[in-house]
DNA sequence: CTAGGGTTAG
């Protein structure tokens, strides 16, 4: 025709170009025929612009496109919805927009064609308010029942997870094709609904619709998502019999079924035989080694694809950032945060929220709240990361804070949002904020999710909400071993230890198996009741699962045994950890410490700077107490100047009053008062006592009002408050102001707990009250005491009665009843136990004056290690003499 | 002239 000089006709132009679409024809021959077209004057015919444009836009010449529809004028409808559909594909979504705003500003009437395309552009980037409006105007223009609007709608609510919508819409249509099924297989797919998507698969073949390339890629995402390898390698065998294997998402998705079913090795066959230069198949790989941690194998396939010519995209960054971050690489992570800032992908959410999360989570969370800042965008997924992050690292109420924020923005949390900031609640045990976050939970529908449900447990039992906790864990179908662990962590750490060792049996009796966070908190508890026989059990249990090789676990060991005295186990277990933490050596320095042995701590700790391990304020406060058990005066002084000066640390209360018992016990009395007067914080009741308790040794009066006084003021409700006040007048003999005191604390309504000592035998506890005649074997035992008592008079020993407490004590005609309960638990231990082992007495208060120096005979007299735990020290007896040396 | 699919984060 050309040749011939026939004249343009429109109906052959369209055909040529529809011709040239699809065939990979030279751009310069459709050129040819525009240059014709404007030559002959129809360059503002839709005729013949119209099939020009759609070329142009389907063969990704956006520009000529442009240009092409500017020289028309106003086109007809046809024109626009060339137009508009053409950007959007052409990922000029917002473009294509302002053209929908300008056709219908311009008065031209939109058919399902034009809503069709906007509304794909809108569910492209997540303009999701816009297309609900623009369904609205659907609705009234009357095409709520075309097909391609209808499909377009049902992609629209799947996208933006409405799926009830999505289903909705998908249910009132009355014809449905393979498109229908598919949108609605994949929204379903995406949200991890998985049945609902295999059951639509279903019916689609019942329906007679045979699956495409696109059911059957959206299926391998269900599958992969299910891990129903079975499933998917069917699929895999209909894909190959339908010819769809060299389809290039087909392969990706494929890829990912493999992965995502851990089946590596044949995935990994799978990549090296495809051949395309495909992106997708090499971030599935990345996904597939960071799952298994291999951090090697992810970094090779990260510069491999780089040096084949393949950049990174926000795929890649996400997954080899996520890898990173797991194996604790952030020297590495950080190296690919500078590509991505180099290679322009900052500003990603995706890419944004896994760089939140690796610095969130190593601790860097300044780093992460500048990256959380910056993205400005209201993504749950960068939010949760932050929060997290924050709980992680006990910074709680910084994450409170931070879920106020956002509940301010309105921004509605999803499941592990909530679970995160239970999590949170627990770790300050925020009661009321925890119960609003549980409402909110339920109103949201997560009523039986499991991360909310396992995170509430752990909140309501480290609380102290003993049938809140228990009842929600009974909720909680099926349980997995978190669930377990909250329940006994949470009452081990609010000091339930007895509910915590009762639920523990249950989980070993229940068949649940037991991890290093469920034997930490079982030996904890088994710590905090001094159970020395049971912490042994679960010990044995330990070594049997393996757990024993475990930090975590050493280091609650290690503190079970140093609280119930037995020492060289202790550090049996100390010297065994194979991987030794900070926690590990501030344990032992602490056990070392407690029981008097001051250099063997400070030992230690020299060792500990030797190595390198960072010192933090536990450990000094471990180190102090060892020198003031040494009589180390200036060695302590420069210990706690070097916290500051050498560590970075801001000494706390508890490291002055550290402070003021090495002056004190060195008989120092006024310069531990000038110590305490220049504190740049003000003293707390901890300080002021020991400082009290300091002058009652050295019989300071003078100083000891003023403690007395300032303590008083500061804890007028504590009956130690007033005994230590009472004890001190009476060393220094001032009999009416000890009266005074004692009535004083009578007048104000404080009661003086009652003492009381307890020991294990044979697995089971016998406690002891004053002059106690409860015990089967109270006669015995009392006899007992009376043959002890006569061994112990013949080596000097002479009851001390100003330790006495009270007039009622004093007064007893039977002398036997204000026996106090650690000599009655001491002949109780002898009697039971055989005669090589150390006794173990605990005491809930401090052991009197009298008590001290008749174990100290006994000790001798019998010939046995006494190791008393009361109320603020171990004292070791043995041959005579206390550990404590006489001041504590 | 219109609609649908794969890989990434807490």
């Amino acid at each position: 025709m050309h040749d011939n000089s026939i004249p343009l006709h429109d109906g052959a132009v369209a055909n040529i170009l529809r011709a040239c679409t699809g065939a990979k024809v030279d751009f310069h021959f459709v050129e040819q025929i525009h240059a014709k077209i404007i030559r002959f004057g129809f360059c503002t015919s839709p005729h013949f612009c119209n099939p020009l444009i759609d070329f142009y836009l389907k063969n990704e010449f956006v520009d000529s496109a442009i240009q092409t529809f500017k020289s028309m004028g106003t086109g007809d409808s046809v024109t626009w919805v060339a137009m508009i559909s053409g950007l959007s594909q052409n990922c000029r979504e917002v473009e294509a927009i302002l053209l929908y705003r300008e056709m219908r500003k311009l008065g031209v009437f939109p058919t399902p064609y034009v809503f069709s395309s906007i509304i794909s552009a809108c569910t492209k980037i997540d303009f999701f308010d816009l297309g609900e409006q623009l369904h609205a105007l659907i609705i009234k223009w009357g095409f709520s029942s075309e097909l391609f609007v209808c499909n377009s709608l049902v992609s629209l609510y799947s996208r933006c997870g409405n799926l009830t919508f999505a289903d909705l819409i998908f249910s009132e249509m009355q014809c449905r094709d393979k498109v229908t099924y598919n949108t609605l297989i994949s929204g379903f797919a995406m949200r991890g609904l998985t049945e609902k998507s295999v059951q639509l698969f279903e019916k689609m073949q019942s329906e007679s619709l045979k699956p495409d390339g696109v059911t059957v890629a959206s299926l391998f995402g269900t599958c992969a998502s299910m891990g129903d390898l079975h499933k998917g390698m069917q699929l895999h065998s209909y894909a190959i019999k339908a010819g769809m294997c060299s389809d290039i998402i087909i392969e990706g998705s494929l890829l990912n079924l493999y992965v995502k079913c851990s089946d590596v090795k044949t995935a990994h066959k799978f990549f090296l035989d495809t051949q395309t230069h495909n992106v997708v198949l090499w971030n599935v790989m990345l996904v597939a080694y960071g799952q298994m941690g291999e951090l090697l194998d992810s970094f090779h396939i990260y510069s491999q694809m780089q040096i084949e010519g393949l950049q990174p995209n926000q795929h890649t960054y996400p997954s080899i950032l996520r890898t990173c971050t797991s194996v604790g690489a952030l020297d590495l992570g950080e190296q690919v945060h500078t590509q991505v800032i180099k290679t322009g992908f900052q500003p990603n959410v995706y890419v944004c929220s896994v760089l939140i999360d690796m610095y969130a989570k190593h601790g860097k969370l300044e780093t992460a709240l500048k990256i959380f800042r910056r993205l400005n965008e209201d993504d749950i997924v960068s939010w949760t990361a932050m929060i997290s992050g924050y709980t992680q690292h006990d910074m709680f109420s910084e994450a409170l804070k931070l879920f106020e924020e956002m509940q301010e923005r309105g921004i509605r949390s999803d499941n592990i949002g909530l679970a995160s900031i239970v999590s949170a609640c627990a770790g300050i045990q925020a009661l009321s904020q925890g119960r609003q976050i549980h409402s909110q939970s339920i109103v949201s529908g997560y009523s039986s999710d499991i991360s909310i449900g396992n995170a509430l447990v752990c909140l309501y039992a480290r609380c102290g909400c003993v049938m809140e906790a228990h009842l929600l864990f009974e909720k909680i179908n099926p349980r997995d071993n978190v669930s377990w662990n909250g329940l006994i962590s949470g009452f081990a750490q609010s000091g339930m230890s007895e509910e915590a060792l009762k639920v523990f049996s249950q989980m070993i009796q229940a068949g649940e198996e037991a991890n290093m966070f469920t034997y930490g908190s079982a030996v904890s508890a088994a710590a905090n009741l001094t159970k020395k026989n049971l912490g042994k059990q679960i010990h044995a249990r330990t070594i049997k699962t393996g757990y024993d090789s475990e930090t975590e676990v050493c280091n609650v060991l290690l503190t079970l045994y140093a609280k119930c005295g037995c020492l060289n186990d202790a550090r049996r277990v100390f010297v065994d950890i194979p991987q030794k933490n900070e926690i590990s050596w501030n344990a032992m320095i602490t056990g070392y410490s407690q029981h008097g042995y001051g250099r063997q701590a400070i030992e230690l700790f020299e060792d500990m700077k030797r190595l390198q391990m960072m010192p933090n304020h536990i450990t000094f406060v471990g180190v102090l107490t060892a020198c003031s058990h040494v009589g180390l005066v200036e060695e302590g002084i420069s210990y706690f100047k070097s916290m500051s000066e050498q560590h970075g640390l801001v000494p706390k209360q508890e490291h002055y009053a550290c402070v003021v018992d090495v002056l004190g016990r060195a008989g120092q009395v006024c310069r531990a008062r000038s110590f305490v007067e220049s504190m740049p914080i003000k003293p707390d009741a901890m300080v002021w006592r020991t400082l009290l308790s300091a002058c009652t040794v050295h019989k300071n009066r003078e100083i000891g009002e003023v403690a007395a006084k300032l303590l008083l003021e500061l804890e007028p409700k504590d009956s130690a408050t007033y005994v230590l006040m009472s004890n001190m007048y009476a060393v220094t003999g001032k009999w009416d102001y000890r009266d005074r005191a004692r009535q004083l604390m009578r007048d104000r309504g404080v009661k003086k707990e009652p003492g009381r000592s307890w020991i294990e035998v044979r697995n089971s506890f016998h406690a002891f009250f004053v002059g106690d005649r409860l015990h089967p074997l109270a006669d015995e035992i009392h006899q007992y005491l009376e043959d002890l008592n006569e061994r112990v008079g013949a080596i000097g020993y002479v009851q001390d009665r100003s330790s006495l407490w009270n007039d009622l004590e004093l007064g007893q005609k039977d002398p036997t009843a204000y026996i106090h309960s650690e000599k009655l638990a001491v002949a109780f231990g002898l009697l039971s136990l055989p005669n090589v082992i150390p006794l173990h007495v605990m005491k809930n208060l401090r052991v009197c004056n009298d008590c001290h120096n008749w174990m100290k005979s006994v000790s001798k007299v019998v010939d046995r290690t006494i190791i008393v735990r009361d109320a603020y020290r171990f004292h070791h007896f043995q041959n005579g003499i206390c550990s404590c040396k006489d001041y504590w």
